[in-house]
DNA sequence: CGGTATCCGAAACGATACTG
DNA sequence: CAGTATCGTTTCGGATACCG
């Protein structure tokens, strides 16, 4: 790893691109906002199901300093902010479906791993 | 999201897939794998400058649990056991290649991100 | 050499109450 | 409705010592 006084070093795209889209809620919000278009805060959160108000405002920041989506808020009361993707977060869900294709055609495989795993 | 008894359920593909290659190292060794080839243990985790040895290991198990990698021992002492990747494993790497990509295209973006992050 | 066991701190996550 | 503040919990990763 080189050290050339850039604060984050990245060995290949993929730890950059894991950066991004990696913990468990980021990539969740990147595909509904790219299977179902701009929304709504209060929309979009209940399409990620589970989701706590704290870390989807989180995950909302991280992104959009990411210049993953955009933020557009209407300054109305009661407010009304819509998110939506910027043109990079296209192309990232874009990147993202082989990944999801390859997730849908094992994921029997995988969710067979969950009950090993809880014997640990 | 239906609910028919399983213990997991998935949105969508990119969660079964990043559950397994979600974290900070698991990628990095599948890289590894993909590219170098099977490796011995102290090899891999040479190649993954910084992990430590326990995380390591961790991340070899649930990997084998997860049917993406093959753990082959043999016994000997001293000790040499390889890992290898299975052909889900190597299907798992080339569905990560467009995600790569897109990290090396958009890094300098991610890099300026990081000091904007600094600032929180 | 490859692996286990244990302890520790940091970060991520979750729940709830509150604000403009 | 969207966001903030604060709390407690859980999960993850790092360090170290030790074993076969």
């Amino acid at each position: 790893m080189a050290n050339d006084g850039t604060q984050r070093e990245f060995y290949c795209g993929l730890d950059a691109a894991l950066s991004i889209v990696g913990g468990r809620w980021k990539f969740l919000i990147l595909w509904q906002l790219a299977v179902q278009g701009p929304q709504r805060f209060g929309q979009l959160r209940r399409m990620v199901a589970g989701i706590s108000e704290k870390v989807m405002i989180g995950a909302l920041k991280e992104l959009e300093a990411d210049g993953i989506i955009t933020r557009k808020d209407y300054r109305t009361v009661p407010p009304h902010v819509e998110y939506s993707l910027t043109s990079s977060g296209t192309s990232l869900a874009e990147a993202l479906n082989p990944l999801c294709q390859w997730g849908y055609a094992h994921m029997e495989q995988i969710e067979n791993r969950a009950e090993q795993l809880a014997a640990r």
